[in-house]
RNA sequence: GCCGAGUUAGCUCAGUGGUAGAGCAACCGCCUUGUAAGCGGUAGGUCGUGGGUUCAAUCCCCACACUCGGCUCCA
């Protein structure tokens, strides 16, 4: 038999008999790779373990404990599940089950519109794990579109899937499931159970096992709200035991920040009922916690040379005519207000109104970039299923701006906007910042293909000014022009969407807006749409989970918590409190009617940053002990240092 | 809007076709406390709202509101 050379990833080269598949290339290698390995590449192509290899291929192996293993331990523990469901619900139809972050779907359809329960979905585990036991290979074929649609007769939508690649019209999912080309791909696993498959899969289901099913839910075919609505299963699946714990782990960890919850319990905000969906009540610690944070940004804007103003709620109907927004959203918008002398809506968005202010008199080009500011609240008719806590609400407030310069001084004023939006994110603890460029959708878009082009190169251009990475949305821009959408990674590596710049050529053009040039001619400007926060509310709801509730000190409701040990301190512990007062910090005092240790454990679940405990010691000798959230305890600290030590801290945080 | 699950005391949650319970919190006592829950007592609920079935509904049915998990959408 005449030998083969492989090349391998470290580039080293191996020699093998003709014929040999992947995982005799990986036996050769070692014993423990050989059980490792899962599926590999050949020549960059995914493939089975079962592929043969050809003299000259390069290879590689991958193990369940890469990306690319997890990647395809869930899309075939997708393929068990399918397995399962068919065999315990007769009748039933499947769709697609794609590998997603951390795990796996499955779309299906029971008959007669029945739904999965909590009690099916441990029956269907329990399935799955039989069938994990009775290591069943993972056996590839291809088939042409006859032979497939044979093979799932009575599956209307593998049939719909496969029908499509006949008219050559597979793409996005169901190019996962059947791969390109002409022929397509199927995996069976058992006599009566084969699905389409682009694949690679594990060779067996022994491979498995370490999955659970976490929830079902409904989903759209081929997500169209106007197709049927299928019950999709959610699961995840891990390399290992230790890997699945941990992920079960982080999500209870995430639960734990969740900035509903948070809010609840540290009475920050509220969402009444009396008061209807999406709308939310401030109290007291979480209007402090907003006020710094609007301070700060209003600060900031003052710096900036942006200039403040304020609008009302409600707008006549015309104006959103001119703007566009009824031609675009008015199913977003809140239903018309018919009054005596027009129509009025709430306003969905502050821009129209900015606009009549630069439209107020005539502006010169000496004006500008005229940058007007406004925190300004906005409400939009989200729809009802739509709503999440502080993160999807009705009615929120943008720290919005709409920026009006010259088509010279667009790029400039892009690539210094940048610089901004990083420098305010940082304050708040972002330091992980990805950017996103959206493009023209051409069914939802107003101008022309030139002023589109135009924008969209000014927003590429001020990137690779800054030198900032971008990914490119395609279709994703709003109506009126292309946009920046920059997201950060939180405390725990979740990403959030919060700022945009938007370039828009398009309501300048609409409201008609000019400025005189240098020349003595009128010009139009161009018009940028821009938020850090976004909405004020989403911001707030970020942070909360992004520091769990532990605001830092500058942010923090109460700051300082003073605990007399007893009675007889309480007068000490007075004046403590007044002079934290006076040097305007916010602080306040926990009489010693509870015993100490419990009022201690009160304050940290409150997340107070600073506990003074003040007893003989420290009356007699004017200091306080020092208990700092997540820090060491400290006696006998002088008043004036801990001032010293707290000042420093608010500082830290907050100066730029 | 669509699919599913929910809504019981301020919070977290038990529970039953015969008008309800715990822990924490609150309030009142006792304790006089040195770094994450001292002890005892009291009060607190039209069981989301409105209809219906029933001798009887917090429980079963319907509608609506709100919440949660997804889908779709997000200027």
């Amino acid at each position: 038999m005449s030998q083969i050379s492989v090349l391998l990833p470290d580039g080293s080269s191996r020699s093998l008999p003709a014929g040999s598949t992947l995982l005799a290339v990986a036996a050769s290698i070692g014993p423990r790779l050989a059980k490792a390995a899962i599926t590999g590449t050949i020549n960059g192509a995914e493939a089975d373990l079962s592929s043969t290899v050809s003299d000259g291929d390069s290879v590689a192996l991958v193990t369940a404990d890469s990306e690319a293993g997890r990647h395809v331990l869930r899309h075939s523990t997708a393929h068990v599940l399918a397995q399962a469901v068919l065999q315990l619900f007769p009748g039933a139809h499947f769709s697609i089950g794609p590998a997603i972050e951390d795990g796996f779907y499955y779309d299906f359809a029971l008959p007669g519109g029945r739904t999965f329960s909590e009690e099916d979905l441990s029956a269907i585990e329990a399935r799955m794990r039989d069938i994990v036991a009775a290591d069943q290979p993972f056996i590839r074929s291809e088939v042409d579109v006859d032979q497939a649609l044979s093979l799932f007769a009575g599956q209307p939508y593998k049939c719909e899937i496969i029908e499509r690649v006949r008219g050559g019209a597979a793409d996005g999912a169901d190019a996962v499931e059947v791969g390109g080309g002409d022929t397509i791909s199927v995996y069976r696993n058992s006599d009566d159970f084969v699905d389409l498959c682009r694949g690679p899969h594990v060779p067996s289901t022994n491979k498995l096992g370490h999955f659970a099913l976490m929830k079902v839910a409904g989903a759209y075919w081929r997500g169209n709200e106007k197709g049927p609505m299928l019950q999709r299963i959610y699961g995840t699946a891990w390399e290992s035991a230790l890997a699945l714990k941990e992920h079960l782990t982080r999500l209870e960890e995430a639960a734990k920040r969740d900035h509903r919850r948070l809010a609840t319990e540290l009475d920050l905000l509220s969402f009444p009922t009396e008061l209807g969906g999406g709308l939310a009540v401030w109290h007291p610690k979480g209007a402090i916690v907003r006020k710094l944070m609007e301070d700060y940004s209003r600060l900031r804007h003052q710096q900036g040379d942006y200039q403040f103003v304020y609008t009302p709620h409600l707008a006549n109907a015309n104006l959103f005519d001119t703007s566009g927004h009824l031609g675009w959203y008015a199913d977003g918008m809140y239903p018309p207000m018919e009054m005596d002398n027009g129509v009025y809506y709430m306003k969905p968005m502050n821009c129209p109104m900015h606009c009549l202010i630069f439209r107020s008199r005539q502006r010169s080009y000496r004006e500008l970039p005229l940058r007007l500011f406004e925190l300004g609240t906005v409400y939009r008719y989200e729809r009802a299923g739509t709503l999440h806590g502080l993160l999807r609400i009705r009615g929120f407030t943008q720290d919005d701006s709409h920026i009006y310069c010259t088509e010279e001084q667009l790029s400039d004023e892009i690539t210094s906007l940048l610089d901004f939006v990083i420098s305010v994110l940082r304050r708040f603890g972002f330091e992980d910042f990805e950017f996103n460029l959206s493009t023209r959708d051409p069914q939802k878009s107003a101008g022309s293909d030139e002023i589109w082009d135009k924008a969209t190169v000014a927003l590429r251009e001020a990137m690779n000014r800054h030198g900032v990475e971008y990914k490119v949305k395609e279709g994703d821009a709003a109506f009126y022009g292309p946009k920046i959408d920059i997201d950060v990674r939180d405390a725990i590596g979740r990403k959030w969407q919060l700022s945009t710049i938007q370039c828009d050529f398009n309501l300048p053009e609409r409201f008609e807006l000019e400025y005189v040039g240098s020349d003595s001619q009128r010009h139009r400007p161009i018009m940028l749409h821009r938020a850090l926060f976004g909405s004020v509310e989403r911001f707030f709801g970020v942070l909360l989970e992004h520091y769990a509730g532990a605001f830092p000190t500058w942010l923090a409701p109460v700051q300082v918590r003073v605990l007399p040990v007893a009675a007889s301190h309480e007068q000490y512990a007075d004046e403590v409190v007044e002079r934290l007062v006076a040097g305007g910090y916010r602080v306040d005092k926990s009489a010693a009617d509870d015993q100490l240790g419990k009022r201690i454990r009160t304050a940290k679940v409150e997340k107070i940053p600073y506990v003074l405990v003040v007893g003989d010691d420290d009356v007699a000798a004017g200091t306080v002990g020092v208990n700092p959230r997540g820090g060491e305890v400290e006696r006998g600290v002088s008043v004036d240092d801990f001032i010293q030590r707290l000042a420093s801290d608010v500082a830290a945080a907050s100066q730029d």
